[in-house]
RNA sequence: CGGGCCGUAGCGCAGCCUGGUUAGCGCGUCGCACUGGGGGUGCGAAGGUCGGGAGUUCAAAUCUCCCCGGCCCGACCA
């Protein structure tokens, strides 16, 4: 491929539109531009990038034994209905309407279709296990759609869904899919962890994240540094905070002015000098329409995830200042639980034996202190609601530590919800039905491309491992002159190494050298070779190879040999 | 959805506060010349509904209001 036959547009400096480096180095190297918030064109430089990934992916699914299948990206909204996400995931819905005004739903996912399928075909259990994929163009109205294509309203996926017949075997499902995961990471050039992640309401230990490492990352990771543990902190647990709860009580509980007081920060101030591990948070959240109070200690903050397992519900919000006015008649600062009578209130194991704390007295500038948790407060649930942080024991007893990560893939084992909720089931060995044990398995095909330019970078742009490269090898002529040496060199090298299958770009544009040199640096090509007349006169060329920085001479009659082994 | 910032040539920006000739600069683009191994130099040129609409005013890129779009923080993200 000629450079000025292709088009690659590079831009010398960065859209404002642009915050992190590989949404900059993605608009700058020509690979993408976009449409509208969140909706982005492959150029055809990163076209080929996302087919290179796509067909490391396809490989390795069909490797681990998934049948590759295209289902439509427009759903009938009924079978959304029929699982319960039609109102549970109703945000992130595309909505769109036929012209005889019937509504369709633009697929986030495929649970629902998959599973539709299989309940028609799918009766016995010799015909499993079974793991179809695809990798296809998702839609999620995000409400926020960020950093290119990170989180994008249209994005590609790949997405699995297997079928089991025993637990046992889906168990063996996963793991298949876990491994080849481990693989395609692997291959296109990122490191990517698994880590354990939240089951949400559905509960279940198995699923895996995969994450990679990125100060940019919209996940946080709390890992051990020996990595025998990693866990989104959505999911992680730890011995409990470094300072412990007082357990200690001197007295009954006692009312107090506190006026001016709206945080647990206030009150650790003078004149209170309330410590805030000594200190109950109060929090108001409205669960499936009805108040619940969730208590945590001072210093702690709440996790959303262990929530909503807590609740059992993932349909919850937090209160509303007019919602805690009439459940409690305070305004936030001044909340609590002591005494208070039909409102649920689930707290966090840290509070356990609990004494001597402070909490609001549900009158707007009071406090109660010397309250003993077991002694002072009505009928308690307990649950591990809080966020671990840094520095924590892990349960095997080392330090946690916590980073923010870019996940690329997650594996889940769902079980029979859908299986059930769509009425998909077969006849066991046994002459009894059952419901398949379902798994799934995502992997962001489009954000894995960004989180490799984001992982494989240097000042002077993008580094692509050579597996997902554009192009493996680019080379430059310095000297486009069709009837000189250097062209006609650096034609013959660009014929050979095509002849030998490599994807090679020839830069025969009419630029300077310096322009030629920082375009393809730009756009990442690994491994370059300088046609010009000074090295040729030598009888050589130059190769540079991005990783390794440096250049060096290379007869020409070797470089193809040359270039070869460095793929 | 709440808070903040922004929208001026393909890209990056100045001008706006304090309204007043032909709205500027850098990069890019086109032409010519020189140059020719790390985004070179010179000369010339094209390119603008100043996001859109309404209003105030003798006069609006500039002031006011409404709308649209973008970015950041938060909420949210099965």
């Amino acid at each position: 491929m000629r450079w000025s036959e292709t088009f690659i547009p590079t831009l010398k400096e960065a859209p404002a539109e642009a915050e992190i480096l590989s949404h900059q180095l993605l608009l700058r190297a020509g690979l993408v531009r976009k449409l509208a918030g969140g909706l982005y064109t492959f150029l055809p430089l990163g076209l080929r990038v996302l087919r290179k990934i796509e067909a490391i992916v396809r490989e390795e699914m069909n490797r681990a034994g998934a049948l590759e299948v295209l289902m439509p990206a427009v759903q009938p909204p009924e079978i959304w209905k029929a699982s319960g996400r039609y109102e549970q995931a109703a945000d992130v819905l595309f909505k769109v309407r036929d012209s005889r005004n019937r509504e369709w739903l633009l697929g986030p996912t495929h649970e629902e279709v998959i599973t539709t399928l299989a309940a028609a075909e799918i009766d016995s259990y010799r015909q499993m296990p079974l793991n179809f994929y695809q990798i296809q163009t998702k839609f999620r109205d995000e409400i926020r759609p960020r950093f290119g294509l990170m989180r994008a309203r249209e994005f590609i996926m790949k997405d699995a869904y297997s079928f089991d017949a025993t637990d046992e075997g889906a168990m063996v499902s996963y793991q298949k899919m876990y491994n080849a995961y481990v693989r395609i990471f692997d291959r296109v050039g990122v490191q990517a962890f698994p880590v354990e992640a939240d089951t949400g309401v559905m509960g279940g230990k198995h699923s895996h994240e995969f994450m990679v490492p990125a100060e940019t990352g919209e996940s946080e990771v709390a890992y051990t540094e020996d990595g025998g543990y990693a866990a989104n902190v959505e999911k992680a647990d730890s011995q409990g905070p470094t300072a412990s709860t007082p357990k200690e009580c001197t007295g009954s509980i006692e009312k107090f002015a506190t006026p001016g007081v709206k945080t647990i920060e206030d009150l650790t101030q003078e004149p209170f000098c309330v410590p805030a591990k000594a200190q109950i948070k109060t929090l108001v959240f409205i669960a499936e329409d009805k108040p619940v109070i969730a208590l945590l200690r001072g210093d702690d903050e709440a996790n959303e995830a262990k929530l909503a397992v807590a609740l059992g519900t993932g349909v919850f919000r937090a209160a509303g200042a007019e919602e805690i006015q009439q459940a409690l008649g305070a305004q936030p600062g001044s909340l609590g639980a002591v005494g208070v009578n039909g409102i649920p209130v689930i707290a966090d194991e840290q509070l356990r034996g609990a004494a001597g704390m402070t909490t609001g007295a549900n009158e707007d500038g009071f406090h109660i202190q010397n309250v003993s948790v077991e002694r002072d407060l009505g009928k308690i649930r307990w649950a591990d609601l809080r966020t671990v942080r840094e520095g924590e024991l892990s349960a095997c007893g080392r330090p946690l530590k916590i980073r923010q990560a870019i996940e690329v893939g997650h594996v889940f084992k769902l079980g029979t919800k859908y299986s059930e909720a769509l009425e998909l089931s077969f006849l066991g060995e046994d002459g009894k039905r059952g419901a398949p044990v379902m798994g799934c398995y995502g992997l962001g095909v489009t954000r894995t491309l960004q989180a490799v330019i984001e992982y494989s970078n240097d000042e002077n742009g993008i580094i692509w491992p050579v597996s997902v490269a554009p192009f493996a090898v680019c080379v430059t002529a310095l000297d486009v002159d069709p009837e000189g040496e250097v062209m006609k060199t650096a034609v013959k090298l660009h014929d050979e190494l095509s002849g030998q299958g490599v994807d090679v770009l020839l830069d025969d544009r009419k630029e300077r050298p310096g322009a030629k040199f920082k375009d393809s640096e730009l756009i990442g090509i690994p491994v370059r070779i300088a046609v010009g007349s000074r090295s040729l006169d030598k009888g050589e060329v130059e190769l540079t190879r991005r990783r390794e920085g440096g250049r060096e001479g290379v007869p020409v009659s070797e470089a193809v040999a040359r270039v070869l082994e460095c793929l």
